[in-house]
DNA sequence: CATGTCCTTGACAACGTTGTCATCGGACTC
DNA sequence: GAGTCCGATGACAACGTTGTCAAGGACATG
């Protein structure tokens, strides 16, 4: 509804409501020193032409670099895990007026280098990262720029910021020992790539239960560079044909234990082998056993890390948080099946 | 690293290099003509200075309105419908360089005003909205000043807009069909707020297939109003306390459905009363039984918001489309429960 | 040697906005 | 009635960037 095409700008209102720009400025942004008459002739004009503030060109010009938006580079925003903690950083960012631009980055480095490109590039206040490189050196740049960062779900590697993750080992270990108590000893554990910290201390961690009780870890059946549900389903299907098949399963994540469950479904063995998964997820309480896990509590996580990240923004400069949250065991049934 | 605080401009790579701002910029976007030892210089300076791209800057000199933004209100990005929502518009904007500023609406429809306002204000360059509120008029001011928007899930009142939606009534009419056939007539109808479009459809469909096989539906066994899984629960724990209590159920939302399990579970019921729900949604298959479901293909109709918007943004000015996807009737085991 | 052409480079204005400062008219003081 | 003060309003520059155009040098042509 402007003269020249696009939208209206305080200049078109100016003009229709016969006024300078200055004055337009004022009224929008709420100023005293306003007479009353022209102000009201302002907001008609405002109206008339349907006017909304440039907030871009009013950042640029106040020279304040907030654009009140920040970056979330999750793994997979359709992921649960990824889904809740999104939406607890936007609850946690609304109250300030900031917005969120979200991203998945599928464990992809690439993608993780050319997105945080373009966030910088849209000069985000602040940067919450689920990293899928496995340093991030490229980030010392950016933060000695002065952009706030915080790693969650694993922790930085080569750049000083703030993380908030959970004790990954001592949760596998807590899980491992679970199943070591009812007797197993045959226990399979399913792990993603080693290069993903977080994997590597999860199977870490199952060792450990074994070390700790003087007991060798059953290297066989420890399986790393699982990708998804549908390699842990399969990497179960083998396992089970061992001639000395795993009596429980140990699955380093959500969707590995989703596949395990689907494996042993197929041969009939949701009821005898035990289940203990990393994460928790929607519904794992309706599943037949239902599942038992180790839970991250994420809405906890996700406003940790929204605390610290708006902190950040709001000037603190202390030295680089580490937040580690202890995850806890949710017993339903599928750890709590004895062996054979 | 700039002179004076904050990033570095083109001003300080200029004054380093000991060149014009023009011809940073030049060498930024990577024009033609710009000397070999010249370019070389210049990027030495960005190399130093850590110099970024200010896109907001760049796009407002252009005069280009586009942002590269493009606003996304679901309803709950932490809900899986959403959440697979959300990722298959990324899929479809990340190839263009769009990003996407996403945002939960949970029904409430003054949130809805106050964040199209929000991201008009960070002039997006169009709008995905699955809405909550009842009409949308207030709308009409920024699609005649050019806003391309795509209404999903729900269909839009009282403004001209894409849409893509899902045959609801049809979908549920089909679920509702699937359990007359197999004997039901005590089939209860679970709905969210008649409010809602989608919701009203359903129970309309479920309505339409009784009427069509000439028999009357069920009135007392029809719930509307549910808001989420707990609500959901309650009211089948009091539905199956009635004198003629229902041998199936029709859950018109995933939650609803879960909540229906839930309630089922506690009464021990799951083997011997029916249920089909509308939307699929993980892990419905491994649930015992296995949920019988109306599927909407979510990616599809992701794909499909995303062709209609990126294509108004690319200058379609056609008539306002109305796409309407059959969802399908997945048989798992849930919904072929005869009745007592 | 004058003229023309090509190429590289920079000065300047502008995108939409707001901070700074000046101007103007009226009301007040003595 | 002259001087002072105050409130309302506007002119101008600037935020970081890029489009337009002109200037200047190198080189070729006549």
């Amino acid at each position: 509804m402007s003269e020249r095409g696009g939208r209206a700008t305080m200049r078109d209102v100016a003009a229709l409501a016969g006024v300078s720009i200055k004055t337009v400025s004022r009224v929008v942004n709420a100023e005293v020193g306003v007479a009353d008459p022209v102000r009201e002739r302002v907001q008609e004009a405002v109206a008339r032409l349907d006017y909304r503030h440039h907030l871009g060109a009013s950042n640029l010009r106040r020279g304040t670099t907030r654009s009140g938006l920040i970056g979330a580079l999750l793994q997979d925003v359709s992921n649960s895990f990824s889904a809740a903690l999104l939406r607890s950083l936007e609850d946690a960012a609304r109250s300030r007026g900031t917005a969120i631009l979200s991203a998945s980055l599928d464990e992809e480095p690439d993608r993780e280098l050319s997105l945080v490109h373009d966030l910088v590039t849209r000069r985000v206040d602040g940067l919450v990262i689920m990293p899928s490189t496995l340093r991030q050196d490229y980030l010392t740049a950016e933060v000695r720029a002065g952009l706030p960062v915080v790693f969650v779900d694993r922790e930085p590697q080569g750049v000083a910021a703030d993380s908030v993750t959970v004790e990954n080992l001592e949760g596998a270990q807590m899980g491992t020992e679970h199943l070591l108590a009812q007797g197993h000893r045959r226990i399979a554990c399913l792990t993603d790539l080693p290069d993903i910290s977080t994997a590597r201390r999860r199977r870490a961690g199952f060792v450990q239960a074994f070390t700790e009780r003087g007991q060798r870890p059953p290297e066989r059946l420890m399986v790393s560079g699982l990708r998804g549900a549908a390699a842990a389903e399969e990497a179960v299907l083998q396992l089970l044909d061992l001639d000395q098949p795993p009596t429980a399963v140990f699955a380093g994540r959500n969707d590995l234990a989703q596949g395990t469950i689907r494996a042993l479904r197929q041969r009939g063995l949701s009821r005898s082998v035990a289940v203990v998964g990393f994460d928790d997820f929607p519904l794992a309480d309706l599943l037949t056993p239902a599942l038992t896990v180790i839970r991250q509590d994420v809405g906890r996580i996700g406003r940790r890390t929204a605390e610290l990240l708006l902190a950040r923004i709001d000037g603190d400069t202390s030295p680089p948080h580490r937040v580690v949250i202890a995850p806890t065991l949710v017993v339903r049934g599928s750890g709590e099946i004895p062996p054979a």
